[in-house]
DNA sequence: CAGTTTTTGGCACTCACTGCCATAGTGGCG
DNA sequence: CGCCACTATGGCAGTGAGTGCCAAAAACTG
């Protein structure tokens, strides 16, 4: 099924793309992908419990030892597949002008028509999060390390500052409904289809914008 | 220090005020307690790191097997402390008539003067939390447990299913801001005063009651 | 007080993770 | 091309968290 000694970077396209300089971090990056890809698909098949770390080491092509350099944790694994959407979302916020309403920048970006390849596999592991306590941890943990972001993002644009309280409880408050929204997403994805998923997204970010006055 | 082979709970107030019935039931809850504060003890003194279960256990007067029979890991066992606080304001909001407004059940059983001894050890608790990881997720974790609670109470008042979108966003906005007022309370305390401590965790709650129209 | 159930403790075991050191790639430079 | 510095990887051994299993003790029942 896995070939154990064939690298998953390499497997995962063929010859490398002969990196510019940073050639060493993007070689990294790939690996961590790849782990964390091999980490959702493993658990999602025998559960988090039943799955070592040295599956995921094997799946992935490295040794145990490289593993727990890459990641503190086998449930660890899945965070850059949890987090990349959180960070697109907040890089989009920062480059809307401070005139136009927040949910403008939340809404833009979302996947239109049929092209949810990229994503497939990000919805399939928040549908893992409801059974799998040591997974929703890390959910938990990437959302909560948005929020001091989500504070500067608000307080910049109303001149406030991030350690005030009220930015500070809009980002909470925003974030947790990213969250939902991410959640509903995942679960009308898999009962309707995409659209309908995209859809929850859009219906929860909105009551959550309108709510705030973002 | 402490006397190892002495059970924490007879410790903690003597001999036993004569229990009904459900003797045991009373005794195991005093346990879990009873480890839940000197977990939180040991934790604040050397960090969770440098505090090892068998140490928590030896504090407590227990065996490690009885441990892990009472919490499921090391971090766990300040639980019960993180979540008797949600647990009552739960109560509370309950038994708060359907035609007032939440906010006055969130306000009720505030300290009023300068009772602030049964807090001390939560107050203690939720300063740690920035410092280490591990607390921070079974913090999370307790409110992530709370937002169905608070999903049911908020539809249960509008006559909504609890499933649907609308009170699930209201109830993680709400539980989010309860959780920033917690620690702005917290914070407060070590800053300034139990007062100010009490008056931060209000304003926070105002500011989100408001904005959802709770 | 005897019998039954529940709770606790001891023991051995698995596995997540870490520090230490050797080795193999990788990039820079004459 | 060949040498050198550096970094990434791997192996090995160790710690400690957490679990299953069984025996001892304590609590509840009649």
């Amino acid at each position: 099924m896995q070939q154990p000694g064939t690298r998953a970077a390499e497997r995962a396209e063929g010859p490398r793309p002969s990196g510019r300089p940073p050639l060493t971090e993007r070689r990294k990056a790939e690996t961590r992908l790849d782990i964390a890809y091999e980490a959702v698909r493993l658990f999602a098949e025998r559960g988090v419990a039943a799955t070592s770390g040295e599956d995921i080491a094997r799946a992935a092509g490295i040794s145990p030892r490289t593993l727990w350099r890459y990641f503190p944790s086998k449930e660890e694994c899945v965070r850059p597949l949890l987090s990349t959407g959180l960070e697109t979302t907040a890089r989009r916020l920062r480059e809307l002008p401070a005139d136009r309403p927040l949910r403008e920048g939340l809404e833009a970006g979302l996947p239109q028509a049929g092209e949810a390849d990229t994503t497939t596999a990000q919805l399939q592991l928040i549908r893992l999060l409801p059974g799998e306590p040591g997974l929703r941890a890390v959910w938990l943990r990437v959302h909560h390390d948005a929020e001091h972001v989500f504070a500067g993002i608000i307080a910049a644009r109303t001149g406030a500052d991030p350690a005030d309280l009220v930015p500070r409880l809009k980002a909470v408050m925003l974030n947790g409904a990213l969250r939902v929204a991410a959640e509903e997403w995942a679960r009308r994805s898999a009962e309707a289809d995409q659209a309908a998923g995209v859809e929850g997204f859009r219906q929860a970010v909105l009551q959550a914008t309108e709510a705030l006055g973002l």
